[in-house]
RNA sequence: GCUCAUGUAGCUCAGUAGGUAGAGCACACCCUUGGUAAGGGUGAGGUCACCGGUUCAAAUCCGGUCAUGAGCUCCA
């Protein structure tokens, strides 16, 4: 009797009995043998030293593939828990997964972890790698390994084993003294790791993810196939550390935040230049894509909260205030504001869809952890619109904004948003049916503007579920901008009525929706997007006149005129210092376009151009460059 | 809110072991009118986040508060 394996080429391979993935790859080639760090059968992933059932589709993991690093940053997760217990005998392991770039593992310990703690736990990891120590599976009887775990003080463990679904093997894998409970699989031993990893940072994590349970002690590790690739992607992260909109509203004195005002932001001239220019922007979308602009107030009674449902749902996260006996809560969305509107007078069906938007101030009070320079904040301008239609009319309302929202994102120069469907929360108002209702709308909605989105269960907003289009950062994390949100709850608990064709009046359906989201956090991606540079119609200032000489003041002033004339904003710098300090200042402070002026210009009626990012000139009429500037400044829409 | 770290001049950062604060840039004044990323000189500028404690003496050690950063939880 005899096995055979099919080959990722197509060949097959016979043996008298069923062999590992080594011994396959060692009849390939001495070389293959030794590179070989796992086996792909029928598409699973398995150790490399595990025998393989007859007529498998085999094909060997060597270190240069995707799954290859998917090992090593799972098996740098398991190192680091050995020479983690090693080093500090009273810690309990509890889960170590992979995750983009790196890897992390959760401890339990009564003392916390010090940067220090990192450097002679990464030493101990390079100890254990130079060890070699073997990586082996081995399947345990379920309760002899909660015993195991038990008695050997990992309570977390056990407690894992205890969930795992009945039909699912108990697998453990010892290296050296250390075991733990892995799916697998693993490298076939420690030196396979090599020495492209290294542990980042200590934070706190809750166990299992819940802030009620027992916090752990999570320390981050990135690693790679080797220390090139460690160091290239080390040298990213410095690369995007400088595009962080902290750091770049400081240096071209766009925005400060202070302490006395937590959460909130204090806008200096250039940086609200780029938020009149969003604002304008966004505006012209409002009557291109017919909303009437409106406008709320601030603080409202309390009383009025109740009745949608925020004082239930919402309070921990408004601020409130109190005058004369009566206490008002400050706004934390505009939608009741908007109803309220919408209810002063009575509308037919005929009049449907109503489309109200506002740039509307919000208050909330969030956890004072979750703030994060002007990309989350206290106090922020939502782009924020509601449209009140019947339940026919969601559909279309709900493509149209999609097709808007990705048409908006395409002229500010952002390509790749992601699209989710978050759905019912814990804590909501309504029926399961209307729920019901709700989603389904929405899924239709997105899948006939033919988009792929991803569900998010138990995200949705109390009142109902919604889509959003996220963005990443410079360090990759996802923001949410734009939004739109299918709610048949807040006209039914702030009673808002249309008459139908038969005098009966009905409820409207009512959509909450914002493209940019918040304008603070929509320029807070913009300017890491951009790294800065952001393009002309957009840029605060996006033209300087620098002089090389006093003799040129004159002609610059005519410049100057003739620009503001067709509309450019224009900056002079006539300052008594050379042209190499006035180009280094400006295009430090990331102004696109410089014109440097001398007598030269002057005596030719030219500019001589200068853009960022670029060492060279290029000399034109000045009729020729103003038309041109004044193109290139204007709204793209 | 939780865990860890951080908080010194407008900005970026030094400040070794407790002995009363320093640089560069920016700013002010003077000289320089110079062709594309820093021309030179002089000067002013700090309750070392805040409150309390230890000490003859605290930026430095201890405790608390506030803020910021990273992560967790939560969210536009």
């Amino acid at each position: 009797m005899s096995v055979s394996y099919r080959l990722p080429d197509g060949a097959s391979m016979e043996f008298e009995q069923p062999v590992s993935a080594l011994e396959i790859a060692g009849r390939i080639s001495k070389k293959l043998a030794k590179q070989a760090l796992a086996a792909k059968v029928n598409g699973n992933l398995i150790d490399v030293y595990l025998p393989i059932d007859d007529g498998a589709t085999v094909e060997i993991i060597t270190r240069d593939t995707d799954d290859a690093l998917e090992l090593i940053r799972h098996d740098a997760a398991h190192v680091m828990a050995e020479a983690v217990q090693e080093l500090f005998p009273d810690t309990q392991v509890t889960i170590g997964p992979t995750i983009e770039n790196g890897f992390y593992y959760d401890f339990h310990r009564a003392e916390p972890f010090t940067p220090d703690d990192l450097k002679t736990i990464e030493k101990r990891m390079q100890d254990i790698v130079r060890r070699n120590e073997d990586i082996r599976r081995e399947v345990w009887d379920r309760d002899e390994a909660i015993a195991f775990f038990l008695n050997a003080g990992e309570e977390f463990k056990a407690e894992i084993i205890r969930d795992l679904p009945a039909d699912q093997e108990v697998s453990l894998y010892r290296q050296g003294d250390f075991i733990d409970l892995c799916r697998g699989p693993h490298l076939p031993s420690t030196s396979k790791l090599g020495d492209g990893f290294k542990l980042t940072k200590v934070a706190g994590a809750y166990w299992r993810g819940d802030a009620t349970k027992a916090q752990l002690q999570r320390i981050y590790g990135t690693a790679w196939r080797d220390k090139k690739e460690l160091n290239a992607y080390l040298k990213q992260l410095e690369e995007a550390a400088k595009r962080d909109h902290r750091k770049l509203g400081k240096e071209m004195d766009l925005f400060h935040q202070q302490e006395e005002a937590p959460g909130m932001v204090f806008w200096h001239p250039r940086g609200w230049a780029i938020w009149q220019k969003v604002e304008q922007y966004v505006r012209k979308v409002y009557r291109d894509s017919g909303y009437q602009e409106v406008r709320g107030p601030q603080i409202m009674d309390v009383s009025l909260w109740k009745r949608s449902g925020h004082w239930d749902n919402y309070q921990e996260n408004m601020f409130f205030t109190e005058s004369e006996k009566r206490t008002y809560a400050v706004k934390p969305m505009n939608c009741p504001g908007h109803v309220q509107i919408y209810n002063a007078a009575l509308h037919s069906y005929r009049d449907l869809p109503i489309r109200y938007a506002e740039f509307g101030g919000c208050h909330r009070n969030e956890p004072s952890g979750a703030l994060h320079g002007i990309m989350r904040v206290r106090a922020f301008t939502q782009d924020d619109g509601h449209i009140f239609c019947t339940e026919d009319q969601v559909e279309a309302e709900v493509t149209a904004f999609h097709k808007q929202a990705m048409a908006v994102y395409a002229d500010f120069g952002f390509e790749n948003i992601s699209v989710k469907l978050a759905l019912r929360p814990d804590k909501r108002i309504g029926t399961d049916e209307a729920w019901d209702k709700a989603e389904n709308g929405l899924r239709a909605a997105l899948s006939n503007a033919g988009v792929q989105w991803e569900e998010l269960p138990g995200e949705g907003a109390f009142y109902g579920p919604k889509i959003e289009y996220h963005l990443k950062d410079s360090i990759g994390r996802a923001w949410q901008m734009g939004t739109v949100q299918f709610d048949p709850m807040m006209p039914e608990r702030l009673d808002a009525e249309y008459v139908d064709e038969n005098s009966q009046r009905q409820r409207p359906i009512m959509l909450h929706r914002a493209i940019v989201g918040s304008m603070e956090r929509f320029i807070g991606i913009l300017i890491e997007h951009h790294a800065g540079h952001l393009p002309l119609w957009l840029a605060p200032v996006p033209v300087v006149i620098a002089t090389i000489t006093n003799a040129a003041d004159d002609y610059a002033r005519t410049v100057k005129a003739k620009l503001e004339a067709a509309g450019v904003t224009v900056e002079m710098d006539l300052r008594n210092e050379k042209i190499g300090y006035k180009v280094r200042e400006h295009s430090r402070a990331k102004v696109p376009v410089i014109l440097v002026l001398g007598k030269q210009e002057e005596e030719e009626q030219q500019v001589a151009i200068r853009r960022l990012g670029s060492q060279a000139t290029e000399t034109v009429a000045l009729d020729e460059a103003v038309a041109n500037l004044a193109d290139a400044t204007r709204l793209p829409i």
